[in-house]
DNA sequence: GATTGACGCCGAG
DNA sequence: CTCGGCGTCAATC
């Protein structure tokens, strides 16, 4: 049903506070993956260079990962969405938005504003399915963790859900939000 | 088909 | 409080 497509990418590094991150671009110049913050700069780049295994390393876009960067630590930057590869029809990969149920899913995250959270039963409502399994699913293969907020979706009882880069990394992002949580559960 | 998910809800202990 | 069972739906085998 879909082939891959083998096209070139680079793949753009930034280092704070003893974290390493990376991104992935491709030919077009937007953003089609973005990896967890990591203690090894090359498990940072493996979590790009697993799903666009044709890359090339460059430093034209350290900038655009350091915001990301500076957004892990909290800072509330107006990111510049348009540069997300959200496109599942682009000729250029996005490797795990390829429907159209992921892509609204994604789109959705992607507008819970800074401080916020929403559950997956206020996203599933919010694209009128009431799959809330499947939009866990969906919203764990966010290709774009930080700058789609996967990390401000929870349980609807209030427990933290999961995170593909760990649950420590989601407790950090959303304390460095504000917000509040107690042993393992979000505080109105 | 059957199974598996970053889920949700309710009811029984 | 925890657990099990059922609802529900997209992806994957």
């Amino acid at each position: 049903m879909y082939r891959r497509k083998i096209s070139n990418i680079t793949i753009s590094t930034h280092k704070q506070e003893n974290l390493y991150f990376a991104a992935g671009f491709s030919e077009n110049g937007k953003l089609i993956r973005i990896s967890h913050p990591q203690t090894i700069l090359e498990d940072a780049i493996s979590e790009i260079s697993e799903h666009h295994p044709k890359y090339s390393m460059s430093n034209e876009n350290n900038g655009i990962v350091k915001e990301i960067a500076c957004m892990y630590f909290g800072e509330n930057i107006d990111f510049d969405l348009t540069l997300l590869e959200t496109d599942i029809n682009s000729e250029y990969e996005t490797s795990t938005i390829k429907t159209s149920f992921e892509q609204d899913v994604i789109l959705e995250v992607a507008k819970i504003p800074y401080g916020t959270v929403k559950t997956y039963k206020d996203i599933a409502e919010s694209i009128n399915t009431h799959g809330y399994r499947a939009v866990g699913t969906a919203v764990g293969k966010n290709p774009f963790p930080i700058v789609v907020p996967c990390h401000r979706v929870i349980r609807s009882d209030g427990g933290l859900g999961g995170f593909r880069g760990g649950i420590d990394v989601k407790i950090n992002l959303l304390t460095n939000e504000g917000i509040k949580i107690k042993s393992g559960k979000i505080i109105d």
